[in-house]
DNA sequence: CGAATATTTGACCGATGTCAAGGACCGTGG
DNA sequence: CCACGGTCCTTGACATCGGTCAAATATTCG
């Protein structure tokens, strides 16, 4: 809602990208490459708690991640929220909007945010020239499905202690892709607030269920952020199996 | 987990597809519907109560639902199950486990239903020939995202009255394009169980729930169905505005 | 008719929400 | 350096929504 959204005028080369550093991502050929490069017109900045996209909107552009945290979600005309999931470096945003003729949801970002820029209303030329990238979008967007398929099952099925167990686990492992070039990993950055939004729960519950892992040595809550100490433990509490794919792909 | 499928020889042609007759989808061209007439490998029935797909499998099959109601859903060890979301005439099952290795949730048939079978193997050929028609794909994952996000919403924040009233109102939507050719409307064929287990809910408080908004007239509970009496009444008890798109794409 | 599945209802319980208040920490301005 | 205001985190008391248990009543299908 606040913050300020400033262009920066330094910019990654596509062919260069940082993100191609981790092992996570897949590799790109050379006319892959090439294209996205075109594809891509510009970065922005956004500083943490600045809103990127707008439900009921109709961006012009779409947006990759290139560093730092931010998430999905939508809110009720009385002002509940509901978090629906997170972006780490590599994910797209605004793919939704970039297809359909409105934002869906809101997007904001978490902590300061770097995100590669590209036009909506060229998207159709990247189905036309590259069934590669094509194939690619559509993993993405049922990758995402795949994802809110579990958020869902978690909230509708999970008691409290599971759900916490689960969303931190889950974060812990997207933090992995976080770091664009293997650098050390942070806390997950996010208040008990973005916790209890995403979990369905009140502030307090949520208060009160972070320290019950807390207590058996699952986690540690900082400042503002969750150090995992044991990532096995929390799925174990929550009965998940993680099935993230060796190599994913992202543009 | 019961119920057989059973092959159906009678066959219907693409260029014959009874979904065409119904306006809410979008129109293809002649060298689409070839392409998708050599893509569609045959046609599968099964009962009411079979099960299509199973989690954790690797599927050779890719469906499109033809006739009937089905619906997506994933269990807990423990048996409990949540319902992630209902398919119905023209949607796609399946394109998750096409892309990724393993099914991450199960399809299971809640009417006998008709599916035209495609395979697996040939998808990438449709993103290297069919332009428009990986942009459709990835159109129809992202619309299938796009209402997982109003499910969690749901399940995270509303009460039961809403969430139910939500659900009713979305499957009455939804239910609009489930006629192939514009026939009569039928209840939405669910028991309560389904939407006690759509929406998060025990099977006693769904049916207090469902009592309620039957004596605000909104609905009517019938054998194992339900009939919508006033969509709009419902769309307002959970504040829902819905965004069906005027036309739809399909495969 | 009998078995299996759905729906309905009442009594009671417990998980989670609400309210209220205090403490910890941060950034800002003096 | 300190005071101050704003977030965030924490905790206890109490309220309530929705869950569990149990049992009766349809309804369908053999």
């Amino acid at each position: 809602m606040n913050g300020e959204n400033r262009k920066n005028t330094a910019r990654v080369a596509c062919s260069n990208c940082p993100l191609r550093d981790n092992p996570a991502f897949r590799a790109f050929t050379a006319s892959e490459v090439d294209f996205v490069s075109h594809f891509k017109t510009g970065e922005l900045n956004a500083d943490a708690g600045a809103t990127i996209l707008v439900e009921g909107t109709h961006s012009a552009h779409l947006y990759t991640v290139l560093d730092g945290w931010g998430f999905r979600y939508k809110i009720l005309e009385d002002g509940r929220r509901q978090i629906l999931n997170y972006v780490v470096p590599g994910d797209m945003i605004g793919l939704q909007g970039a297809l359909m003729e409105e934002m869906q949801h809101s997007v904001e970002a978490l902590t300061p945010i770097t995100l590669c820029v590209f036009e909506r209303s060229r998207i159709f030329s990247l189905f036309e020239k590259h069934p590669g990238l094509s194939y690619d979008l559509t993993w993405i967007a049922a990758r995402e499905e795949s994802i809110l398929d579990e958020h869902l099952l978690s909230i509708g099925r999970r008691s409290a202690v599971e759900r916490a167990a689960y969303l931190l686990a889950f974060l812990q492992e997207r933090e992995k892709y976080c770091s664009p070039s293997g650098s050390a990993r942070g806390p997950i950055p996010v208040t008990q607030i973005h916790v209890a939004d995403t979990l369905g729960l009140s502030i307090v519950h949520t208060n009160k269920t972070l320290r019950k892992l807390a207590a058996r040595g699952l986690i540690r809550w900082l400042d503002r952020g969750c150090e995992v100490l044991d990532p096995a433990g929390l799925a174990a509490v929550a009965n998940w199996h993680p099935s993230e794919p060796p190599k994913r792909p992202f543009i």
